[in-house]
DNA sequence: GCACAATGGGAAAACGCTTTCAGTGCGGCT
DNA sequence: AGCCGCACTGAAAGCGTTTTCCCATTGTGC
């Protein structure tokens, strides 16, 4: 007795929406003719009819049925973009190229929130694939482990014809950007020793993610290279935020007082560093202690002291990212490395002399 | 003779995507059985088929084609949400809410970014519609004069079915959240006169914007209940943005350089106007001149002096909008009031004595 | 003036799914 | 024992498009 009512209950709407056959009636012409007109096809029409059937969408105010319009095409103009944390000012540059090219080109963006947990990347990839999304992009830098779940779901994407572009992932079959990680991690080493430094700190974002591991080891690769050696107790794993960085920063210096400069793998780290430096250590930046960033966030200069980064061009990462998958598959899988750059700011300085 | 040909090579593309009936016939059943077991209906199916089902559809990696799903419930799980500009920390974080509500709830939202462009946002609004989304989010503040094209189309969007929230919006016949922007400029006004402020300066947004005008319009009255007058002169427009603001403080001390008190009207153009008072004015935050913001973004406490602002539940906001425009339909439009606070840090203090 | 190509319109098939409707086999009741 | 009802499966209709196929009409060359 009661599924009747269920059943009835259940039925989603009267969906009052207005189809391309009213449309058709409505201009006086054939659901075929309506069509061409309204999907740029390339068989003509007649100006005269072409002109009904315009005037008669436009008075309805009718629009073409995506979701049956992507089932005869099998295609849609929806991309997906992946990304760990959406209230991340590393993800919203990246977004905003994203998006830039997706207006230009007339696409919709579907943006998932990963929240850090691996096993929705795999799912979220699994319904975009539902969608018949053209193409996904994953912003967030991947594990180095690879997780074959997530790896096994983008082949099936691939499979049904979807494009696929990496930010900073291993070992995936598809076209993947590589940005300057190790490349910025040398230059940050090289900057550091140049002024002085040899008890230096670095405080990293979880080890298995590719982009810490790049730019950890482009690090300690180029100080040892200067001679510079990075003593395993002066480094710490953390959290890739804000928090994460301030509290490793305090562990850092109880451990290891002497240090004179820190190395925070992303700048939302380093500005926790920079306010437990000066909130719950004591120390001044850069006069006792020097602290440089990754990535040059807005934000790197508007802190005091303004903070010494490298820079990564995350909007023209975005763009790439999805011109990439838009481009031809052919030559495919493919790498673009996009550089980076030091942007050297007040937060870094010779270490003090060693009074004694 | 070519026909044959053709109807094989113009299919657009191999597609190969599995089917469900592709499942059935593996699984050795009907059509019907294997929808009715993986999509989860309200009818049974006997454990042993239901187990053949599963098995198969996992073999073969089989995903549902959503758009064909939604061709036949003229529903999906697509929710747009509408911003200006989604490299802003406002609109990063009211997503992030957004895509919090999403993820519990299973649905794909579509991130559209309207680039400020007032066409763009109807556009959106009507490809949304053509997606046949569930609801739509306009997180960007609409202007005072209430753009004709973007009601219009809202209004179509609803008369399919589709649900709307609109957030510090006016005149649109939608659910409404209503962030405490006038009641935020009241408690700046009071928190500035309270510190003896009399000469206060403004650096409006843009003054088409509700947001923008609201939150001016509630400092303004409290400070007249108060007795401070804010001159005409001493209130200036600028973008949105830290640039905007940095040029707008720059102007503003030019022309009235006796003002002890700033409040910006967003925590992006407060960051510029301190870049500006430290770098172009060499005016010091809070000793010669009080800085006040909005919004309370993250930055706010990691600039130095730590930026007094307003602080809007920007998540919670996110959270409530997608909620609203998931819950009853029947009492609409509802709207939803979000408090604002208050929150004094280091970059307010008394006006500088007159010396004389 | 007539076969023939070219042009443009309309009927209908197909896309992949959900859901209705009709069936089939079975046990329980009188 | 016969019938009804129950529980399930399968065939088929339909969702709103695009695109094919076919037809009618017109223009073209001999």
């Amino acid at each position: 007795m009661q599924s009747q009512v269920n059943r009835r209950s259940a039925r989603p709407r009267p969906s009052s929406a207005v189809t391309l056959q009213q449309v058709a009636q409505d201009a006086g012409v054939s659901l075929a003719t309506a069509s061409r007109v309204l999907s740029d096809s390339d068989r003509n029409v007649t100006q005269e009819l072409q002109e009904r059937v315009l005037e008669a969408a436009a008075r309805l105010r009718y629009v073409s049925n995506a979701p049956a319009r992507a089932l005869v095409q099998s295609t849609t103009s929806i991309v997906g973009l992946l990304v760990h944390d959406v209230n991340d000012a590393y993800y919203s540059a990246i977004a905003a190229g994203v998006m830039e090219v997706a207006r230009d080109h007339k696409l919709l963006v579907m943006l998932a929130g990963t929240f850090h947990e691996p096993a929705l990347q795999a799912e979220y990839v699994a319904r975009l694939r539902a969608q018949r999304a053209r193409a996904v992009i994953l912003a967030g830098s991947g594990f180095t482990d690879g997780s074959p779940a997530l790896a096994q779901e983008l082949e099936a994407f691939a499979a049904q014809g979807g494009r696929v572009t990496a930010v900073a992932h291993q070992n995936l079959p598809v076209d993947t950007i590589v940005p300057g990680n190790r490349e910025g991690g040398r230059a940050v080493a090289e900057h550091l020793a140049g002024l002085g430094h040899t008890e230096i700190g670095v405080i990293c974002g979880p080890l298995a993610l590719v982009s810490v591991q790049d730019r950890l080891h482009g690090f300690l690769e180029r100080a040892a290279e200067l001679g510079v050696v990075v003593q395993e107790h002066h480094r710490v794993e953390a959290d890739f935020t804000r928090d994460g960085g301030r509290a490793a920063a305090v562990r850092l210096f109880r451990r290891s007082p002497g240090i004179t400069a820190l190395f925070a793998l992303n700048d939302a780290m380093a500005l926790g560093a920079l306010a437990a430096l000066r909130d719950d250590l004591g120390r001044s930046v850069p006069a006792d202690v020097s602290v440089v960033g990754f990535d040059d966030l807005p934000v790197a200069c508007d802190v005091t002291p303004a903070l010494t980064t490298v820079r990564l061009p995350l909007e023209e990462i975005g763009r790439r990212a999805l011109l990439l998958a838009l481009g031809d598959a052919t030559p495919s899988p493919r790498t673009l490395a996009v550089p980076s750059r030091l942007v050297v700011r007040a937060s870094t300085a010779p270490p003090p002399r060693t009074t004694g």
